[in-house]
DNA sequence: CTAGGGATCAGCT
DNA sequence: GCTGATCCCTAGC
């Protein structure tokens, strides 16, 4: 599998998204290697992008995004937890793609060490249990499902933060099978759903969630040829990309911008926006929750 | 379901 | 410079 090209990159993110499924994102540190295969994500429109960090224009934490593309861009959230994107089209348009989910190849071990870990300086009141001494009862389908487990289980933090994805001696890399050279992105097969996606994210009816993209054929794999899975450790990719909402976006939720491998299990729960509670009118009617993985 | 924890940023002094 | 709301989440009840 070649090291991505740029150019793979230089294309709209709700492109290059679902081209992203099936490629491999890897972090080579000194505790070794860790390696999964991508199987969740989301586009990020930019600037005009009320859910992106674009959205207010460029800042120093978000700098990344207005860069070349190629690049990756690191946040840090919630006080505890990082989360990955990649920065497409081209410098100052600040589009990206959020890696929300991946299945392990490579460096099972490692990653559940780090995803089992207790945290440094636990609360000494509290002194509970580790949950998982030694880390046999994390399934491999968790080790990387969800964008802040995918983080730990592949050690990225802000240090990561512009690393140029591209670069063959990067220690963060992308790789792709079928991808390699621009030409494949660029003459790929164009996305199977009929309208185009509107660029800045705007009402365009509604997308249930789980609409076939393409690969539509059960058994027949799409472009990406089955996910190219070299077999081993991993469950089988279904080859077949589904599309429905982002994920916790309470802006422009209704573009279908998040892409996955239907029935994959690495693929994170849903979780639909949570509107601020006791909120005006009360009615409840508000942020609809899924759970589990969408249909 | 909730708490957790840190960074960011608009808006203010 | 400060304050407070917000944040694309996760683990553990």
């Amino acid at each position: 599998m070649a090291p991505i090209s740029r150019d793979f990159f230089a294309r709209p993110s709700v492109e290059v998204a679902p081209d992203l499924l099936g490629c491999v994102l890897e972090h080579e540190t000194g505790a070794g290697l860790v390696a999964v295969e991508l199987t969740e994500v989301e586009a990020y429109a930019g600037q005009h992008d009320p859910a992106s960090h674009a959205y207010r224009g460029k800042t120093q934490r978000n700098a990344v995004m207005f860069g070349p593309p190629g690049h990756a861009y690191v946040y840090f959230t919630y006080g505890m937890h990082f989360c990955v994107n990649l920065v497409c089209l081209g410098e100052n348009t600040a589009s990206a793609v959020l890696l929300r989910a991946g299945a392990v190849i490579e460096g099972e071990d490692l990653a559940r060490a780090r995803r089992t870990r207790r945290k440094p300086g636990g609360d000494p009141k509290t002194p509970k249990a580790p949950r998982t001494a030694d880390g046999v009862s994390l399934a491999p389908r968790d080790l990387a499902r969800g964008p802040a487990r995918l983080c730990q289980a592949l050690d990225i933090d802000r240090s990561l933060d512009g690393a140029d994805v591209c670069a063959a001696d990067s220690p963060l890399r992308v790789r792709c099978e079928r991808a390699g050279p621009s030409t494949t992105a660029r003459s790929g097969t164009p996305l199977a759903r009929g309208d185009d996606p509107p660029d800045p994210p705007a009402p365009a009816g509604t997308h249930p969630p789980g609409t076939p993209l393409r690969g539509t054929t059960p058994g027949a794999p799409g472009p990406r040829g089955g996910a190219a899975l070299r077999e081993g450790s991993t469950p089988a990719r279904s080859g077949r990309i589904v599309s429905g909402p982002r994920v916790g976006v309470s802006a422009a939720a209704e573009v279908p911008w998040r892409f996955w491998f239907e029935g994959e299990p690495s693929v994170s729960v849903y979780r639909a926006h949570v509107p601020p509670r006791g909120g005006r009118g009360a009615g409840g009617a508000g942020g609809v929750r899924g759970s589990g993985t969408p249909p």
